[in-house]
DNA sequence: CGGTTCATTGATTCGCGTCAATGCAGGTGG
DNA sequence: CCACCTGCATTGACGCGAATCAATGAACCG
């Protein structure tokens, strides 16, 4: 592997690779759109480069310099505020986006959750590629309408859920989420910690730590062990989700 | 004016214009990229609808036939849950884009917070637009961007901030946003009712009086009527949003 | 084995919600 | 012009859900 950090506390990328002929979420990414020649174009400003949990990714309001797809692992995108509040605001998995296209500064922070591999491209070329490849733009449209109706959805869960609520909202989107990758949709994975789950859905650590086990009393989860849920009633956390 | 309702109660618009050479927002809107000739094509598509007051704009889940710009007037954005607790999404003011032009189905529910004229495009006509006009779906991943960063800060707010610090921030938002139209920074105008205050900060229409005159009372800001704040003391005010 | 990190559980506090009353402006009809 | 409504905003009293403070457990690791 790679160095994690440098000398002066600037982090690198633990390593770089190069190609994406194998790569694991072709179709689930902005690629998908491309035909071969085009890809290759596109492959031709990628690199894959690879962080170590809890390894800063970029840092609100500094410069966007690239964008990137994660491959591998989790990235954890966040905002602070100056007193050390944390608002969580996703989880990206494999597949997904990281930085909006057009926007030269980030507009919020982002730290790997575990080791992640993500296919990065400089922000600028991608941007110059646009006017030949205007599927890309089309796509990366969609991903963006996508990315609304999450922060809208989270919107609601943040301004009026309680807190049973956005546990088992957050339990369901997990599942699904999985599920739509074609994992199993029931032993859900937490690859993140309590208190990240708590800065995601506006709680503290230990409102969701009782909110964990209320529903496992209550026997509509199972917890095997801290990084996994099964969903045992999945019925009732969605009556409990959608507020009834 | 025209018919508001029809008598089945499905809401229609209240009155159809139709053109654009003296649009007042031509500059904000998504027309702005485009040269004379491409904008004669978009307008060849577009129509202007006039909406009263509290009229439905669209609703969560429905099919999304249009894509609009509001002229004039103020729209909202929410999202309901079964047993009627509402979160409100966004204030959209001139200028300001509604409907994510790829998505076949509204994300959430509309309606006008006043009198509202927009600029409505089929949606399907204006997708197929895209091939011809690179441009425009350039300006919307720009619009969507914006609007990503917008619902971030909003889920910080929502998540992390205190009832004052929402507040305050709220204030600030709609002051910066006056001015960057060139209008006052200061008498801000408030279109909307106590409760969508409420509703769009996750909070109850009590705790934001309450609010109001406890920020009125340490002389930050004046109340000359209902619907417009003066803000005395912004500096504090942006201390206070912030989190300090 | 002690140290570190994270999760759980309990006791208590507190900010905001809930419930209820009052105020206030605009509109309508007698 | 006034009495009365209606819709909103304000204010107060009280309660509750989640935060805070604090202790204990459990897993992991050098």
């Amino acid at each position: 592997m790679g160095i994690v950090t440098s000398a002066m506390g600037v982090p690198v990328p633990m390593a770089i690779e190069s190609h994406c002929d194998e790569c694991a979420i072709r179709e689930a990414s902005i690629c998908e759109v491309l035909d071969a020649a085009q890809l290759a174009r596109l492959r031709g400003i990628s690199t894959v480069v690879t962080y170590a949990p809890n390894a800063p990714l970029f840092e609100e309001g500094s410069e966007a310099q690239h964008v990137s797809n994660v491959i591998e692992g989790t990235v954890t995108l966040y905002k602070l505020l100056p007193d050390g509040r944390r608002q969580i605001l996703g989880f990206l998995y494999p597949g997904d986006f990281v930085g909006l296209a057009l926007d030269p500064t980030y507009g919020c922070s982002a730290e790997a959750t575990t080791v992640v591999r993500m296919c990065r491209f400089p922000r600028e070329r991608l941007e110059k590629m646009f006017k030949d490849l205007p599927a890309l733009e089309h796509r990366l449209l969609e991903i963006a309408g996508n990315e609304i109706k999450a922060a809208q959805e989270q919107m609601l869960l943040l301004g009026r859920k309680t807190a049973r609520e956005r546990l088992a909202s957050f339990l369901l989107v997990l599942s699904r989420r999985a599920a739509a990758r074609g994992r199993p949709a029931s032993p859900v994975d937490l690859p993140m910690r309590r208190s990240d789950i708590g800065d995601y859905l506006g709680l503290t650590i230990e409102t969701v730590s009782r909110t964990f086990t209320q529903f496992k009393k209550a026997g509509l989860i199972g917890l095997p062990n801290q990084s996994q849920v099964t969903l045992l009633q999945r019925e009732i956390l969605e009556t409990i989700a959608e507020g009834n």
